[in-house]
DNA sequence: TTGCTATATGAATATATGTTCATATAATAA
DNA sequence: TTATTATATGAACATATATTCATATAGCAA
C-alpha cells in the first residue's frame, strides 16, 4: 500500500475515468466467484459432460475416474453458484446444467486456448 | 477412489458416451487455468478497466488502491495467461487487453450473474 | 557516474481450495 | 423394523494462491 507511486498518480483521468466506469467491488467479487467455478479441470469435465445429457453422481465418478464423494463435493459448490439443477429419481440424482450460459462461457473459452 | 459405485457403474452408456465427446485432460487443464484469471475480483477489476482505456501500473494500483506490487504481480499472472499485453514508454509500462474473448468472457458472466 | 522513478520479482505468510476419510441422510426393499 | 444403496457433508490434511515486504532491474536525467 505504502508504494511511492500511491501517492503521486501518473494519470489522473484514466483513474478517474476507471472509477467512474468501474463495475461495483460486489460486482467483481461475484463475477470472480462465479469465474472460480470454472477454474478447476474436473469441474470443467463435469460441465463439458453435462452439455449434452444428464448424468448421475456415480456415472460423473465413473467419468472422472474420482470419488462420489469428490464429485459431490464438487456439484455442491456448482449447485451454490447456480450453474447445475439436479432432479430425484428413487435414490439417484441426475445432474444437469442450468442455462445455456455455461456452455457459451466454454466454448468462448476454447476458442481463446485453441489460438 | 474406493467408492460403492464406483466398481459397479449405473449408466455405463452414458459414461462411454460422456468418454466419447469429451474434450482431453490436457484441454480441460488449460481451459481451468484460463479461467482460473478471471477468478479473482482484482484481476476482474484490472481486466474490465482496461477495456475502455490502457494504463500503467501505477494508475491501476490507484484505481484499485492497492500496492504497485500486487498490481505487478496480478499483470504478470496476466501476461502469462495472454490476458494483457504491454508497451514501454520510458520507465511507465502501459497494459492493454490482448484481444477481445476478455470482454466476451466478462460481458456473458456479467449476463448470467444479473438474472 | 550517481540518483530517482516505475516496475518486477523472490521469499514469507496467511488464507483458500480440493481431496480423502468417516459418518450421516434419504429412498427403497425385504 | 433392518439392510442396502446413492448421495451429502464435516473435519483433516495437503496444496495453491494473494498479498506484503524487501530487494532488484530498467530507463532516464543530471
Amino acid at each position: 500500500m505504502a508504494d511511492k507511486c500511491d501517492s503521486r498518480i501518473i494519470h489522473i483521468e484514466r483513474v478517474n475515468r476507471a472509477i467512474k466506469e468501474a463495475i461495483s467491488y460486489e460486482d467483481a467479487e461475484e463475477l470472480s466467484q462465479f469465474f472460480k467455478a470454472f477454474s478447476d479441470p474436473n469441474r470443467i469435465r463435469i460441465l463439458t459432460a453435462l452439455t449434452t445429457q444428464e448424468m448421475c453422481v456415480c456415472d460423473l465418478a465413473a467419468f472422472l475416474q474420482s470419488s462420489a464423494s469428490a464429485v459431490s463435493h464438487q456439484l455442491r459448490l456448482l449447485r451454490t453458484m447456480n450453474l447445475v439443477k439436479n432432479r430425484r429419481d428413487g435414490t439417484v440424482l441426475y445432474y444437469r446444467l442450468s442455462d445455456d450460459h455455461v456452455k457459451e462461457i466454454i466454448h468462448t473459452g476454447l476458442t481463446h486456448i485453441k489460438e
